[in-house]
DNA sequence: TTTGTTTTATATCAATTGATACAAAATGTT
DNA sequence: AACATTTTGTATCAATTGATATAAAACAAA
């Protein structure tokens, strides 16, 4: 698959330096991350940074990519994967309050709305890779209730996409929230509530 | 309560300055936003923008209380002056979805989404306004909710704070999916379901 | 008119921005 | 060994950034 290639090798991993790319426009936004903060995160000379991603945008590009489709966000993971459809429900909004809190790295919130959202307003390309990763996500979330439905553990006629969408907004709220700093412990106690709208 | 004052006058609205600024931040962010973007849009000089305002982060903090607190915004205003209740969140919604998608200043979405949120990773002081705009807001919607019980139209266990948080995550996923670019008639699609979620 | 005060306009500052030129270093190929 | 290719590190570029120095302009008070 990967060609072995000529000439000096890599001294970094991609990945790794697109993930610390990532952490530093989640956490400054994309106009507020500047070649040299990002370098230093990534650990690496800026002529190297150039000669893999090209330039700033494509960069940023490539870090939306790698959190839309290849890091795998762990509240869908954990969604498609519990077993119990209601507990499925509970886990996802618990790991979306988990990673959107969590200032290990300093960057609260979600990468999406409090990064790419601001930056689709003037970046070419950035709001159709935006709106993509929405409807992928709509889609997922919409798929694992289809599932359900067809186990017999969802009515018939329960509307998926519609609950898709809306799981998927209160999402947004709670990544909102948590960006202005509102503790967790406030954003927990409506876990159990939104279960109930969702399933209800 | 306003003393005349010696000296040259001021040849600009404030409040129409401010807007405009608000507007440039809308759309491109804080970083985004450069001093010149901004003189150009107030049509005023960059000496005249220091001398009122300060500085670019007291320019963007006085923005946002613009925003929260002057402004008053639409939807809110709406959903507080419509008699029926339920009319009152179809509007709401509406009203949300037509700020966030008209480009006619070219910003969609929503500015404590799109761009103070962004800007509360890295600008000092900014976190506070935006979770004191939030709470503000939720309160804002659980006191209509809270008369509607009064008068009797809304049962007396309906949990207004909690339907308030939720009204207000709604909206959040609506002008997010705004700034992605989804047209207006997906958005407007939900809203009925939207509606029924909330008082139902 | 004179004085004091505030705003305006021009011009420009030092610092930071995104981005490169260049040569040395490290590999595969011949 | 000699060559081609790619990456790395240093040093630096022109342009843009947020912010000012300066003096003329426009007002009120004396």
């Amino acid at each position: 698959m990967k060609a072995k290639k000529t000439g000096r090798p890599r001294e970094f991993d991609k990945n790794e330096a697109l993930s610390a790319a990532m952490h530093v426009f989640w956490k400054q936004g994309y106009d507020g991350a500047s070649m040299r903060d990002l370098t230093a995160a990534m650990n690496i000379s800026g002529p190297s940074l150039y000669g893999v991603f090209g330039d700033k945008r494509q960069l940023f590009m490539e870090a939306i990519d790698f959190y839309a489709n290849r890091k795998a966000c762990k509240p869908l993971e954990v969604f498609e994967t519990e077993p119990n459809i209601e507990t499925a429900v509970q886990k996802f909004f618990f790991e979306v309050i988990e990673y959107s809190t969590e200032s290990v790295s300093g960057a609260k919130g979600c990468f999406l709305s409090s990064c790419v959202a601001t930056a689709a307003g003037e970046l070419e390309g950035v709001e159709e890779l935006l709106k993509r990763a929405i409807l992928d996500t709509d889609e997922r979330l919409a798929r694992r209730f289809e599932l359900e439905k067809a186990r017999g553990v969802l009515p018939d006629n329960f509307p998926s996409k519609i609950r898709a969408r809306l799981m998927f907004d209160l999402r947004q709220g709670l990544v909102f929230r948590a960006r202005a700093g509102i503790e967790p412990k406030f954003l927990l106690a409506d876990i159990e509530s939104n279960v109930r709208i969702i399933l209800g």
